[in-house]
DNA sequence: GTGGTGACGACAC
DNA sequence: GGTGTCGCCACCA
């Protein structure tokens, strides 16, 4: 039963190009509810459960902390990440603005 | 049906 | 500027 928030949060996240992340506040903000992170982050939470593949590891918190690295199933979400050419030292994407992939801006709703 | 929690963010102090 | 608290909505017990 996914609603449609978390359907738009899969369908943006799987539009990250690669080499770039996002933050949980601005899909939030891009759904048009920036308070309402904690639900992106549960979608990602869900995401587990969807046959279809959510670069999670590109979706980390505003700061650029890989907040969700516990969670992650992979070996290692940093390495994911700097398989991307995201340079990421001790959880933190380094260049976060560099690297920054705003669905507001880049979508331009 | 109620309460508590959660991969976070913004605002208040 | 750092810390504390609230908010937001869905899911689990």
């Amino acid at each position: 039963m996914e609603s449609d928030f978390f359907k738009m949060v899969y369908e943006v996240v799987q539009l990250i190009p690669n080499g770039r992340v996002t933050s949980y506040g601005a899909i939030a903000k891009y759904l048009g509810s920036s308070r309402s992170s904690r639900m992106v982050g549960w979608a990602m939470n869900a995401a587990h459960s969807l046959p279809y593949k959510i670069p999670a590891h590109r979706v980390v918190n505003r700061n650029g902390l890989l907040s969700g690295k516990m969670h992650f199933p992979a070996p290692g979400m940093q390495s994911l990440l700097e398989r991307e050419g995201i340079v990421v030292i001790n959880d933190q994407i380094q260049n976060f603005k560099e690297v920054f992939w705003d669905p507001n801006t880049e979508l331009s709703l």
